[in-house]
DNA sequence: CGCGCAACGGTCCGGACCGGATGATTCCGT
DNA sequence: ACGGAATCATCCGGTCCGGACCGTTGCGCG
């Protein structure tokens, strides 16, 4: 019990085995990819690396299946429970990002002529409006089986989407400088 | 010229060496720090390791004093000149990203009470307009010197900022089940 | 003048992270 | 009963992370 202090994924992770338990590491990865994963992703690796620091914690135990496919089955400890609940009651500390390689090529697009820009411009108009037919269409399909405040963070993501549609559409029409 | 793919990372540090050449590492960092590092931060010591490896690339010059406190000043070489200027002529292939604390205590937020969620949202309403109020004034101050292509890089940052208080207000008013 | 402190410029390091490659087991359709 | 897809997992070299630490230079102030 080490006292190392958690990450984001650390409760991802938390939250996860709290929604699925029992369950392996493939499950988590299966969840994230069509839900969280869509806007802030999660490699793979730490599904499997995260868990077992969480057991070495106390916060997680592991159940080894002892034939066959010897699956690793994860579950929640009243301490695991604790941090999780008290993470939740917190209010976030870390200020939230914006990693997004069209803002950064705009960032420095100066010197670049007005075409060009609008050329980036446009094309990021269609990466967002994809994303939100994307996301229109898997909101549908999830609409009765996903937790209303799943949904939620899938409209936030809808309207993350739809304000950059708008910004570089704007930006395509009148390109800075 | 080990033919490695570039990271966003490295086209950051090409496009500040172009905006500020010649310039040392440190001098990347004052500028990532107040202008696109407010969105995607960019931990200094990369600042210092990826200078390097684009030099091994034939994207930099690196020249370093050799008297008094033997800085290492970069330069654009006409190679990284044609890598920049192909990179931002080509459309964004990564998705962004939205790394956002807030979103992910949301998604974890069921069988949490509605009173518990509205605490939530009004903090995360706090946390977003805390920051508009700062972007604002960054924004003034900088005004006149800054290149217009990055006043809508901070642009764009505000809308994000004024759509997510907005959306955190609603889910104050009427926390989601 | 010269003292001290802030800003400058950088290095180091252990651990975490990343994601592609790989491999083994089980399930399912035909 | 066989082959392919889905399930479940490990490995590994390289990269990333960020805090600790250190010498240098410039500048304000007594």
């Amino acid at each position: 019990m080490a006292e190392r202090s958690l990450t984001p994924t650390s409760y991802l992770v938390l939250g996860l085995v709290r929604t699925l338990q029992p369950c392996t590491s493939y499950d988590m990865k299966q969840l994230v990819n069509v839900s969280i994963g869509m806007f802030w992703s999660f490699p793979h690796s730490q599904l499997y690396a995260e868990p077992a620091r969480l057991v070495d914690d106390g916060l997680l135990v592991e159940d080894q299946e002892d034939t066959g496919r010897r699956r690793r089955l994860f579950r929640m400890t009243e301490a695991g429970e604790a941090e999780l609940d008290t993470w939740l009651a917190m209010p976030a500390q870390e200020i939230g990002e914006l990693r997004d390689e069209g803002l950064l090529k705009l960032f420095f697009s100066h010197q670049q002529d007005a075409a060009a820009i609008a050329d980036l411009a446009r094309a990021q108009v269609k990466v967002h409006e994809d994303r939100i037919a994307f996301l229109t269409k898997l909101r549908a399909e999830v609409r009765d089986q996903a937790l209303p405040t799943q949904l939620a963070t899938l409209e936030l993501g809808l309207r993350w989407d739809r304000t950059a549609a708008d910004f570089w559409a704007e930006v395509a029409d009148d390109p800075p400088a």
